[in-house]
DNA sequence: CCCTCTGTTGGCAAGGTGCCAACAGAGGGC
DNA sequence: GCCCTCTGTTGGCACCTTGCCAACAGAGGG
């Protein structure tokens, strides 16, 4: 039956053998490809394996099941590997640095608005522990880093949390302007530079250092 | 069979008749409840029904299929019905009518924060196009209401804008104090104070009005 | 050229979902 | 008070999706 096929459709590829790193790679793709357009339920492992050019059942050799296969999918958009990109001190005034910090920012998103939307602004009823664990540990790291950044200490608890909120007013901003297009990239800009020189002013204030 | 059962678990209600409107909320309460703990596709109809003690075929009769009772538990939870409490207009400084925004937002969300948030912070992969426009509805309203209370223009685009990104603070916010508890109330409410008052004073530069 | 290693496939079995015909409380007519 | 209709409710059938596993087949070494 497999070989009787005569209308066998021109790019389903007889048959090739993949390196796992490259295959695992090349599902990823097809599967996050597929999960920015519909809900998680709405996406069968059927037409990921479609979609990635494979049999289903290489789905569950590589990522245990769908679930698995979701988590890693989550865990690739997340902004965690551009966090490397941003400077650790900044010489300057406090004003300059949280420029950098904001720009860099939204340098990092704009390339990947797509899947950093679909990821963080997903909503939905559903106290997914696994996902929220991976976010959390983000919006962790970049908050540490943050203040790392503007020269305060990275270890204080309270300002970790306000940068987190921060971290809040930042994803939704970038939503209003890449996804909505309700506010232009300056005027997106702009927001964010005066509200975390406000907060970061605040802390100073109360937390003077170096 | 039905009848010759003798170990009938006790509170298996035989079989009680209901209004459709009180078994359509009975059925909501056991959604949520279980939407609250574990994603929408660990959640099976099955569950749902046992936890509403009727037959599964029930809820397809009251909701068409599962995913329509899941958009009902979200509709449901989003912060809407609680919006008609915020006055529409305060009189005294900005100061004052802010801090009214403030506590009428945080006095809501604190008796129902367990749905509030996992309604909003569910994150993870998913473009739900229908969950989405659900919660862009909610968050327009709320914004135009804020506006309307400060006594900036509630149709100023830019000005709606603005606050909706506050609006992705205040979430977050909720969820330092709420669920990571790395905040308390009082900083919460200081945090979004402080910032909500910032940003009206500079609508208020731009946009001078009554 | 064969043999082994391992990436890859296809189909089976279990579970979840939507649908529908049949069942049975509750109230009105006689 | 009895029956009859209305409609809330049930149970099971058929379809689809998912996880698993035994069998298949490229690629490189002896």
């Amino acid at each position: 039956m497999s070989q009787a096929a005569d209308d066998r459709p021109p790019d389903a590829v007889v048959r090739r053998r993949l390196p796992p790193d490259e295959r695992r790679e090349s599902i990823l793709d097809a599967a996050a490809r597929l999960f920015e357009h519909q809900p998680y339920s709405r996406v069968s492992t059927v037409a990921i394996a479609r979609e990635a050019g494979i049999a289903r059942g290489l789905l569950n050799h590589y990522f245990g099941d769908k679930r698995g296969l979701y988590l890693e999918v989550v865990r690739r958009s997340v902004l965690l590997p551009t966090l490397e990109d941003l400077p650790t001190r900044v010489p300057g005034s406090m004003a300059e640095k949280v420029e950098v910090a904001v720009r860099w920012f939204l340098d990092s998103v704009e390339p990947r608005v797509a899947s950093y939307l679909t990821v963080l602004g997903a909503e939905g009823v559903a106290d997914d522990e696994e996902v929220a664990a991976i976010i959390r540990r983000a919006d962790d790291l970049a908050a540490q880093r943050v203040l790392e950044l503007v020269g305060l200490d990275p270890a204080d608890e309270r300002s970790l949390a306000l940068v987190r909120c921060y971290g809040g007013l930042a994803k939704t901003t970038v939503h209003e302007w890449a996804r909505r297009e309700t506010l232009t990239r300056p005027q997106a800009h702009e927001l964010l530079r005066d509200v975390l020189l406000f907060l970061t002013s605040d802390l100073l204030r109360a937390q003077p250092r170096g």
